[in-house]
RNA sequence: GGCCCGGUGGCUCAGCUGGUUAGAGCGCCGCCCUGUCACGGCGGAGGUCGUGGGUUCGAACCCCAUCCGGGUCGCCA
């Protein structure tokens, strides 16, 4: 049995200097100044301690152990005689008396240093990940996450919401992503399903009696990776409240969130309660995007009528929407690459001109405009020393344009943008119904169990494409963390929603069958939300890929290249479950 | 599935308009160095330039095909 280690490489400090001690860790890396002196790091999972080597007997029996072996060092702590101030431990070293080799690395070379494996091949860190995660950088992402995740569960607590955890093998839910499929065995040709999401386990919790609920749920979704969207699978922070409304559900959240964003997160501050709360339209107007980065002070303004007609060919009979860039100072240089920046984005030309503090209008199109100087000025309110972008098309493709132009006009010129905060908001007031795109037919716009803004009166009264639904989404810094929605517990309301878009009470009932017939049996109100939890971290770790705050992450292809998922498997298991391989040939 | 970017020693990358023996840093091996802390100095090994075909006197570089990786659109109620 090996020396069990009396202090971790992160604890020596000046006032242990005398004592006898045990360490265990990685051998990180030999510094030899001499065949007789060399000064070797050891690290584990808390830091790292300075062993002096001061024998040719250790020197020479270290030089046969390849870096990131385990080693077991016993040995006194001394005072360094050169101190550094870089390190907790930088005070102290350890003299040893033995050095025993634990886990032997037997191989000399890494497939990646250690201390840098953030910059190696994606493929190398995710086939190696057990070597990525000793990078203390890496590592400390998903200890970060392990902490953001119980500050959540203590607060949800705390406001008297209770875990319950929900069923991973269920059935097929017809509507949303593709599932992950799982054959039965007991049960020839039929299939259980990973759940994309919680929800309509945690709505029966409320037609159960729950009044609060809450899990840090694992969802699972067939559908392609994206940076910020793991492939296969990933966890929200799944909530539900009985007799609750759309206010009671973002009080939970601006309650439980901003703390957490502000002690984990890169910046200290965040939006105070109540968020900012803009409707979908009027977040496409403002913001050409249903997910605003609110921490950009520039927003959208109308300028249609006074330019539609003004003799530029691309505004004739177009929506315009510009974005007026109050103090622009910047060089022409950057003026050409928001635009055509902004061009690779949305794949729609830019237009621009200046206002001078003369009034003058000079750059870009503005020898277009000289007739419509006075309109346009006015309407979109310039005083001198503006950059005007400006975006033309039908409303979408202006409101994108603009909106992309927006957010890179704010990368270029800093002024128009306070990035060290959170600054949260909520869109609220999603349209219910749209006519779909290849369809040409009502179809629901987002979620169908969501409660309709009006109720029966509405469904029944109103055109479809004027209703609103009780639905919302939680945004942060332009990266949208949820949706949400009160949901529709009236089960007459619920068939009247699904008559709407072509659907009757027999698809109700087939499609959600357990839901339907709970919710005839007395349904409480009830609202909710469900977070991505591996988002948030990402935006609290200021990483760009998602994979960073996963302790095991898939590749773009929802392959595990280190365990070899997905995998085939024998024949005898594929018996077992009746399952048939039939691949087609290219 | 579409589009964009990339693939060059173990790792990160440079390599011009096609032109001698494909370079650098890190790592590895050897020698030197008694206080390093990204230790330093000297020397060395290590390359089918993703793969296949083509153009050319000549290809890491140009063309075609293909594989792999990343990003993005579709998709994600």
């Amino acid at each position: 049995m090996f020396q069990s280690r009396t202090h971790t490489c992160n604890e020596l400090r000046l006032e242990n200097a005398g004592q006898q001690v045990t360490l265990a860790g990685w051998y990180e890396n030999m510094r030899r100044v001499s065949k007789n002196l060399g000064f070797l790091v050891l690290r584990d999972f808390y830091g790292e301690t300075q062993v002096v080597i001061e024998s040719e007997e250790m020197m020479e029996q270290l030089s046969g152990v390849n870096r990131e072996s385990t080693l077991s060092v016993t040995g006194v702590v001394r005072e360094r005689s050169s101190k550094n101030k870089e390190l907790p431990t930088g005070d102290i070293e350890v003299v040893p008396e033995k050095i025993e080799v634990l886990g032997k690395c037997y191989y000399n070379a890494l497939p990646f240093e250690i201390s840098r494996s953030k910059e190696a091949d994606e493929n190398a860190r995710l086939r190696y990940r057990y070597l990525d995660l000793r990078n203390p950088a890496v590592k400390d992402r998903i200890i970060m996450r392990s902490r953001v995740v119980a500050e959540l569960r203590r607060r949800m607590m705390e406001l008297d919401f209770y875990e319950i955890t929900t069923p991973i093998l269920t059935c097929s839910s017809p509507e949303g992503a593709r599932d992950y499929l799982v054959p039965s065995r007991n049960h020839p040709g039929k299939f259980y399903a990973l759940p994309q999401a919680p929800q309509q386990f945690k709505q029966l919790l409320m037609a159960s009696g729950f009044d609060r609920y809450f899990q840090i749920a694992p969802c699972f979704r067939d559908e392609d990776a994206r940076a910020d969207r793991s492939p296969g699978e990933f966890y929200q922070l799944d909530m539900e409240m009985a007799f609750a409304s759309q206010e009671d559900v973002f009080a939970v959240i601006e309650k439980v969130l901003p703390p957490v964003f502000e002690q984990y997160g890169l910046y200290d501050r965040a939006s105070k309660a109540p968020f900012a709360r803009i409707s979908y339209r009027d977040a496409m107007e403002r913001y050409g995007t249903d997910k605003p980065d609110l921490r950009i002070k520039l927003e959208l303004s109308e300028a249609t009528k006074e330019l539609s007609d003004c003799g530029f060919e691309p505004f004739a009979g177009a929506v315009v929407k510009a974005v007026v860039c109050p103090g622009f100072t910047e060089s022409r240089k950057v003026i050409d690459k928001i635009c055509s920046d902004t061009e690779v984005q949305t794949g729609r030309k830019l237009y621009w001109f200046k206002y001078g503090e003369d009034g003058a209008l000079t750059g870009g199109i503005s020898k277009f405009l000289a007739e419509k100087k006075e309109a346009a000025a006015e309407a979109l309110g310039l005083k001198g020393g503006e950059l005007v972008l400006l975006a033309a098309g039908t409303r979408a493709e202006a409101q994108k344009t603009a909106g992309a132009a927006r957010k890179i006009a704010a990368s270029y010129a800093e002024r128009y943008m306070d990035k060290e905060c959170y600054e949260f908001c909520w869109i609220v007031d999603f349209p219910m119904y749209e006519i779909g795109e290849e369809s040409g037919k009502l179809e629901f716009c987002h979620n169908p169990f969501s409660m309709p803004q009006g109720g029966m009166k509405a469904l029944e009264e109103q055109d479809p494409l004027d209703i609103y639904a009780y639905q919302y989404d939680l945004v942060c810094n332009g990266i949208e963390l949820s949706s949400g929605a009160v949901r529709n517990h009236d089960p007459e309301i619920m068939i009247k929603a699904f008559r709407l878009v072509g659907l009757g009470e027999e698809d109700v009932k087939a499609k959600f069958p357990a839901m339907y017939n709970a919710f005839c049996y007395g349904a409480p109100p009830h609202a909710g939300i469900a977070p991505g939890v591996d988002r948030m971290v990402m935006l609290l770790a200021g990483e760009d890929s998602i994979r960073e705050v996963i302790p095991f992450p898939m590749n773009k292809n929802a392959q595990d290249i280190m365990m070899g998922a997905p995998s085939e498997v024998s024949e005898a298991q594929l018996q077992d479950v009746h399952i048939k391989i039939d691949i087609k040939e290219k």
